[in-house]
DNA sequence: GGCATAAGGTATGACAGAGAACCATTGCTT
DNA sequence: AAGCAATGGTTCTCTGTCATACCTTATGCC
C-alpha cells in the first residue's frame, strides 16, 4: 500500500511499441476501442505482494483499529490466533506488532489473560513520519468514489430485503450512534456503515468497504468533526435505514449517496 | 479464498469472556449494537497472502486470459516484463507460466520475437480438475451482488461528467461490440464493461471491477450464450451509454443494474 | 553468411518467512 | 501454597523466493 504505482513508467509504451505478430486486425479494432491506450492490463497487473511481507500484516492490523474493531482498552486476538487468520507466522506477526508498540499504538503484557492491548489515541505530534507518508499517498479521490459506490450498493442491496434478524442488527447498530459522545461518534458510525456492508449479502463487498473506510477515516482523522455534521449525519443514519427496513431500493440509495456526499464535500475542501 | 471461516470459532467467546479491564459500559452497546456476533473481524483479518505465492501470480494472469486483455494467438508481456509487474522473481513467474503451458493454455516459443502466446480455447474435458474446482469454490450470490454495485456505481460516476477524449474511448468500445462475432462477443463486451469502470475515476473500482469480471466470466463459460441475450445485451449497452453521455446518472444506474439483473437470472437459473 | 538482439531456459548463492519447539510470566483455580 | 493454563518472548531449522548471471534459440539486418 504505501510505495505503489511506483516506476511502471516504461512498460505500456515498450508494449504498444510491440510488432503485431499476429492479428493486426483485431489489433486495430483494440485501439480503436481504446482499450490498449493506456496499457490496459494495469487494472489488472498489480504487484502480487504489497510489501515486505509483515508490511500487509501491518496494514491490516491497522484497519482494526482505525475501523474500532478493537477499541482503545480492548485486546487484540491472541499473537497465535492472529498468525493463523493472516496467515503468517508468529515470528513475522511479531514483527508488524513490534512497530505498532514502538510507535505507542498497542500495549502487551504477559502471563494468562495478558495479550497485545490498544492504547487511547495520542495526539503523536512526534514522530507521525509514517502517519503523514500514508495520507500523502492515498487518492483522496479514488477512496470517496469507491466509497460511495460500495455504500450505495450496499444500502441498495440490504433493501431489496432482509431477515428479521438482520433488522434488529441493523436498528441495533443504528440505535448505538444515537447517544454516542463526540469521541465515540466516529466508532459506531463506521460500526453502522460496517453493519450494512456485511448485510448486503456479498463477503467481497463487506471486505473492500473495510479497507475502503479505514482510509477514510484515517483521512477524516485530518479534520475537525463539527457537532452540527453530525446531527445531520444522524438524521441521513436514520432515513438510510428507513427506507431499507421499508424496502424502498431507491431511496436507500439516494440517501447514502447524500450521505457520503456530504462527508467528500466536507473532505475535498479540507484536502483541496 | 479457499478456506475462509475456518477455525474461528472459539475467538469470539473468549473475547466476550475477557475481564472488562476499561470500558465496561461500551461493551454492552457493543454487544446490544451486534457489532460482535459473528465475528466482526472476519472482514478484515483475511489471509495476508492467497497461496503459495506463485500461485498468486497464476490468479492474476489467468485474469488477464478470462477477461480477453490478452486474445488468443496474442502475445504474454515478456517473462522479464512481467515479473517486474508482479513483483516477483522471474523464476516464480515461470512456475506460474509451466502451470498454464501444462493446462495447453499457452505456448512458449524462443528466440526473437518469440514470447509466451496464449492459445484459443480448449474443449478441455479431460483434466479440468483444476477448472471445476475453482467454479465450485466461487460465491455466485457474492460475485453477482458485488459486480452489480461496481457497475451500477461505475455508470453513475461516469455520467457525472467525461471529457471529450474519454467520451470517445467509451464510444469506441461501444462500437467495437456491434460487429462482434459471437465467439468475440465475449471479450469485446468485458472491454466495453472495463472501459467504464475505468473512466469511473476510481482506480480501485476499476481494479476490483477487472476481478469480479473475471470471475464472471468463468462462470458464463459454463453456460450456453443464446444469441436472443445477445441482442438484448447489445440495445441495454447502448442504452447505458446514451444515459452516460447524456449526464443522466440515474438513468445509467438504473440501465446498468437492468442488465446485470438479466446476467444474474440467466446464472441464478443454470446454476442453481 | 554473420552479427546483434530479444526472447525463453537454467543454475547458484543469499535471505526472508514458516513452522515448531521451548522459555518466561501472569492470574485463576484448587 | 501449588498447579494449571494461556499468553507473550525466543530460538532453531528448513523451505520458498529473490536476484543475478549465464546459456540457448530464433529472427532481422547488414
Amino acid at each position: 500500500m504505501v510505495t505503489r504505482g511506483r516506476a511502471h513508467g516504461t512498460r505500456p509504451a515498450a508494449a504498444a511499441a510491440g510488432r503485431a505478430a499476429d492479428g493486426a486486425e483485431e489489433e486495430a479494432a483494440e485501439t480503436a476501442a481504446g482499450g490498449a491506450a493506456a496499457g490496459p492490463l494495469d487494472s489488472v497487473l498489480r504487484p502480487v505482494r504489497a510489501g515486505n511481507g509483515f508490511e500487509e500484516a501491518l496494514e491490516q492490523i491497522l484497519q482494526l483499529l482505525r475501523l474500532g474493531l478493537v477499541p482503545p482498552g480492548e485486546r487484540l486476538p491472541s499473537e497465535r490466533e492472529l498468525s493463523q487468520q493472516l496467515r503468517i507466522s508468529r515470528v513475522t506477526l511479531r514483527e508488524a506488532l513490534k512497530v505498532l508498540q514502538d510507535q505507542g499504538m498497542v500495549e502487551s503484557r504477559r502471563g494468562r489473560y495478558g495479550g497485545t492491548f490498544v492504547l487511547p489515541r495520542t495526539a503523536s505530534p512526534d514522530g507521525t513520519g509514517e502517519l503523514r507518508r500514508r495520507i500523502a499517498a492515498v487518492d483522496v479521490e479514488d477512496t470517496l468514489r469507491f466509497r460511495e459506490v460500495l455504500e450505495a450498493g450496499a444500502a441498495g442491496l440490504c433493501a431489496e430485503g432482509l431477515t428479521g434478524d438482520e433488522e434488529a442488527r441493523l436498528r441495533g447498530a443504528l440505535d448505538a450512534t444515537r447517544g454516542a459522545r463526540l469521541e465515540d461518534y466516529r466508532r459506531r458510525d463506521t460500526l453502522l456503515h460496517l453493519t450494512l456492508a456485511e448485510l448486503s449479502g456479498s463477503r467481497t463487498l463487506a471486505a473492500q468497504y473495510a479497507a475502503v473506510r479505514a482510509t477514510l477515516n484515517e483521512l477524516l482523522d485530518c479534520i475537525p468533526l463539527l457537532v452540527r455534521n453530525l446531527e445531520h449525519s444522524q438524521q441521513q443514519h436514520a432515513a438510510v435505514v428507513e427506507a431499507v427496513l421499508d424496502r424502498d431500493a431507491d431511496a436507500a440509495r439516494e440517501m447514502m449517496r447524500e450521505h457520503c456526499g456530504g462527508t467528500a464535500a466536507l473532505l475535498r475542501g479540507f484536502l483541496a
